[in-house]
DNA sequence: TGCGCGTTAGTGAATAATAACTAACTTTGC
DNA sequence: GCAAAGTTAGTTATTATTCACTAACGCGCA
């Protein structure tokens, strides 16, 4: 799996073929295959780890206590802290427009899609019951326009080539959104 | 190209091959190099298309009078119709991770990344000087959120299979975010 | 202690499918 | 009649995957 990541990394996702992997590793192409059904259940693996990575995050959130966007400011700075640390990451999570063929892929990123939405969601809904949250705008689309513009800084510096300051960008994001969003 | 997109909209970018291609037109494979010198070629002059397209949009904003938002509404109702008249532009406008390997498609997507985003920091900048967009949020701040939800909204559309109707989501988004960067 | 035996992890060679692309020839329309 | 546009029949490279086989290891048992 490491192998894999470093490779997407390198070479983005389309650099991860069974070849350059065996090569990665040390060992033959067949003896992947003793480890992984086939390609895709490489990527569904990869997929999957974040996933988890996430809900755990996600699982985290109901412990911290403060207002919305605290939370919100936690999860981020995890998640822009494992893509600086991890950019292959970012490879995988914003190739849907590749796995749009198999239908398991698919269905995967789309499961990813929907638990990181409803985390945004809920934690907004919440700040809206305790009125830290505005309320004109509804959580849903409150989470569509965190998620949305978080998602388009962090594919803009992993087009760029990773010039600019990721952390940096994502703090100053964070501190505008909290102007957006929060009640005075 | 009509054909192209056409394949693309049905099998996505990866089943725009030139055998595809060939057999869609109704011609043979080595016909398609009569008019074009390699595949690249081909994805590249959908990306100048598109990229013609928002240019033009872009050139008729300043004749628009009426406030920043007005410009963005118009601006997005035009992209978000194009979208689903021909939701293959979603399959290749964002196909970054794809294009990613090859420098011309890249720098291309880039190009057009770079035109958009202008444009809307433009209109913010405009908005701002003249008093009706909030000035505690720099402009290029706000056109990164306003693109940023817009394209995920687009995104997901896309990924779930145009089942949601973009036409009214975009509508509620662009009023939400209109309560977001305009003043009172 | 050492012998059979199943498992795990590996190998080289081959395969089938598909990709983009080309050389050489033929047709078509002004 | 000639250039543009099309054809047939390939090439080359790459892809994921499978085949038959093997070396190494650990475990129960005589």
């Amino acid at each position: 799996m490491e192998s894999a990541l470093e490779l997407i990394a390198e070479r983005g996702i389309q650099g991860l073929t069974i070849k350059n992997l065996s090569k990665e590793i040390g060992i033959s192409e067949p003896a992947i295959y003793r480890h992984f059904e086939n390609k895709n259940s490489i990527l569904l693996t990869i997929l999957d780890n974040f996933k988890q990575m996430a809900g755990m995050l996600a699982g985290i959130i109901p412990t911290i206590e403060g207002l919305a966007f605290d939370k919100i400011e936690f999860i981020f700075s995890k998640i822009i802290q494992l893509f600086i640390e991890a950019p292959s990451y970012v490879s995988v999570i914003f190739s849907e427009e590749i796995f749009k063929n198999d239908i398991q892929l698919k269905n995967k990123i789309i499961e990813v899609l929907d638990q990181n939405e409803q985390t945004i969601e809920n934690i907004m809904r919440i700040g809206q019951k305790n009125g830290d949250v505005r309320t004109d705008i509804d959580s849903s689309n409150l989470a569509l326009i965190v998620m949305g513009s978080l998602r388009f800084l962090v594919k803009q510096w992993d087009i760029k080539g990773h010039r600019k300051n990721l952390k940096e960008e994502g703090d100053q994001l964070l501190g505008n959104l909290k102007l957006i969003i929060c009640k005075s």
